[in-house]
DNA sequence: ACAGCCGTAGCAAGCGCTTTCTATCGAAGA
DNA sequence: TCTTCGATAGAAAGCGCTTGCTACGGCTGT
């Protein structure tokens, strides 16, 4: 029924080794014989049973990618751009190459469905695992998520981080392109405050993750730089622990990555703290929930309120008034990630790379009214 | 050095086909048997070999799903939702369970990747494949589609379309789940033409896709029905010809499916023809570079022009105005192709459903000026 | 009390491919 | 001319798992 590596050598009149020889092309074998098989694997319409391959290489070609939300743009520019690094070139026939089959895996931010997939892929003896976006910072979870790592490494498996800062104990990996959140934050609060704001409200991310923290910390950094932090004694940065602090801050609440949530934290921040003058989100897209309280309150974004973004994506150019959002490239890490979980490019020294983020001042923040 | 089925059996004191059996659950085994392979499981932390298992039963347990752009969340939030309903529960442990691996292949749009990916898919012996997104109507593509198509099937691969008609000779499916893009195209250009609009630009998509050309024969049945038609000779509609047609109508512009497109086709649109007072976008994502392009020409939407959408994405609510377009249930759509791919759902009587685009009139769309 | 069953467990034969080792042939070196 | 190599091709041993078939007790039925 199904036709084998085997009913190609008959009708190439060779052997199946020769046959697997050709279309791994990594044996010496005489151009006529390899013209032969071709033709034979092109008359038979033959293709090369995937598990067996794997089965007898120990090692497959599969790379996976770990996203938190593919529905979100943010994942999927990464996802999508890794892939182009990843799916090879595609050529149609039956033929090998550099081909991997780059499967997104959409974790959807749990840390179980994290480690299932993670297990799914080392069931698969996947060649590579690119993990996107923020972690999760639950101690147990890192734990379970690094001797998971390791395991994979163990068996050969590639590891690269794209946008999520290497574990504490990170070191079986290949290499982790971080983005340098803080430094955005701060330049993002820097730029409110440069403009004559001094109530900041900050609608966060969900608080456990690296993310979160990372482009918080840099917010109060830029408050407390301007003697602005109102958060508890210096609660929450520098020392790294973060905890209860933010929740303590009036003018900082916390949510999911969404746009509902942005809108719903806003109208929270604007009953905690009425006379703030800027609001900064931890997205675009929480941002754009944001910009669609302060008018349904009744407010003109920028005159009465100021409010800005992180990540630019697409759709934020387009926002009316254009968001002022903290450029993230990423396009440009996403491929990146895919080179390097090729091995194409060579990882970075020390393994770790920053990645800039660039401030993108646009018509959403302006000086304040009064 | 890797933990074999060899090693479980010898620690739990069974034979290797015990273990199998306890961890497919498919045959019977003696619960205190049971209860011991699972311990060495943990013990030895064993994880199953994919490639192994999968050439000795000759399934896998790979779902496979073809999207045109992942970085758009048209297809982001398909994907994501058929991975909810295929991802399985994921408890962690090495056990087995529904588990698959549900794996986004990205295709750019390219038929050649589109192929090559399905064949790498039939190489895995992938257990079904969620194709999504319009199709590419270029005959040679659809054969080649057909019999790709159907050796997958052949091979006991379940075959799903979500979003997408289903091929002339398409049999060898289970389902085919494909949106009223014409009948959501008819109903946004009524809307329009009984707000009094009667000069109505298009920018369209890729001319080659269905969904390009389901979306604009709806537009044009309502101009027609209107006596609005001014394409040449009734064409480009219902005889299913839709070629040239479409290029001689100097109220349409096409262009691929993102921002970039929509900005410039609409000042094209606009420089052909300045005195339209409405334009229909392809997508939510071209719609916002429309708008854009509108404001930037010094016009007000919808005082000056109205502008529409398609698909109703998350942030078409936030736009400003929020965009009138057609509701795609875009979630639901996909999970219930996650659903049927996993045999869990009885596919629809015919295999085909059509599946309605509802009509959402928001802020961008109002009566003309004069 | 004995045949026939049901419930479990083991044996062993592959699944289709890769790869080491060996064999062969012709050309080059001595 | 005989040996030595390099270039190719084949034989065969698995890779780790699944599964049809067989084996073995203890029960039930008569």
């Amino acid at each position: 029924m199904t036709v084998t590596l085997a009913d190609v050598a008959a009708r190439a009149r060779v052997s199946p080794a020769t046959v697997s020889r050709v279309l791994n092309g990594n044996y010496p074998v005489a151009a006529s014989t390899r013209e032969r098989v071709l033709r034979a694997v092109d008359d038979l319409d033959y293709v090369l049973n995937g598990p067996a391959s794997s089965l007898a290489a120990a090692t497959s070609d599969l790379v996976g990618i770990l996203v938190n939300d593919i529905a979100d743009p943010f994942f999927g520019i990464m996802a999508g751009a890794a892939q182009t690094q990843i799916g090879g070139p595609g050529d149609g026939s039956g033929r090998a190459g550099g081909e991997k089959l780059a499967v997104i895996c959409n974790t959807g931010g749990s840390p179980e469905r994290e480690l299932t997939y993670l297990t799914l892929l080392q069931r698969q003896r996947a060649a590579a695992v690119v993990l996107t976006g923020g972690a999760v910072e639950n101690p147990a979870h890192q734990a379970a998520m690094a001797a998971k790592l390791a395991k994979l490494a163990d068996a050969g498996t590639r590891i690269v981080f794209c946008g999520r800062p290497p574990l504490p104990e990170g070191d079986a990996l290949v290499a982790a392109l971080t983005f340098d959140n803080r430094g955005g934050g701060r330049r993002l609060t820097e730029h409110l405050i440069s403009l004559g704001h001094r109530r900041i409200g900050y609608v966060a991310g969900p608080p456990e993750r690296t993310t979160t923290r990372h482009r918080l910390e840099g917010h109060r950094e830029a408050l407390r730089a301007a003697g602005l932090d109102d958060s508890p004694a210096g609660g929450g940065t520098a020392d790294g622990s973060g905890g209860p602090a933010a929740d303590d801050d009036r003018l900082v609440v916390h949510g999911p990555y969404d746009r509902r949530s942005g809108y719903e934290a806003t109208l929270e921040l604007l009953r905690r703290a009425p006379d703030v003058t800027a609001i900064v989100a931890a997205n675009d897209t929480v941002a754009l929930g944001a910009c669609a309280a302060v008018r349904d309150q009744g407010m003109r974004i920028p005159q009465d309120i100021s409010v800005a973004g992180f990540d630019d994506l697409p759709f934020s150019v387009d926002a009316v008034p254009a968001l002022t959002t903290v450029r993230l490239p990423l396009f440009e890490a996403g491929a990146r990630a895919g080179r390097l979980a090729m091995g194409k490019e060579n990882p970075p020294p020390g393994g770790i790379a920053t990645i800039a983020a660039e401030l993108m001042i646009r018509g959403s923040t302006a000086t304040p009214r009064d």
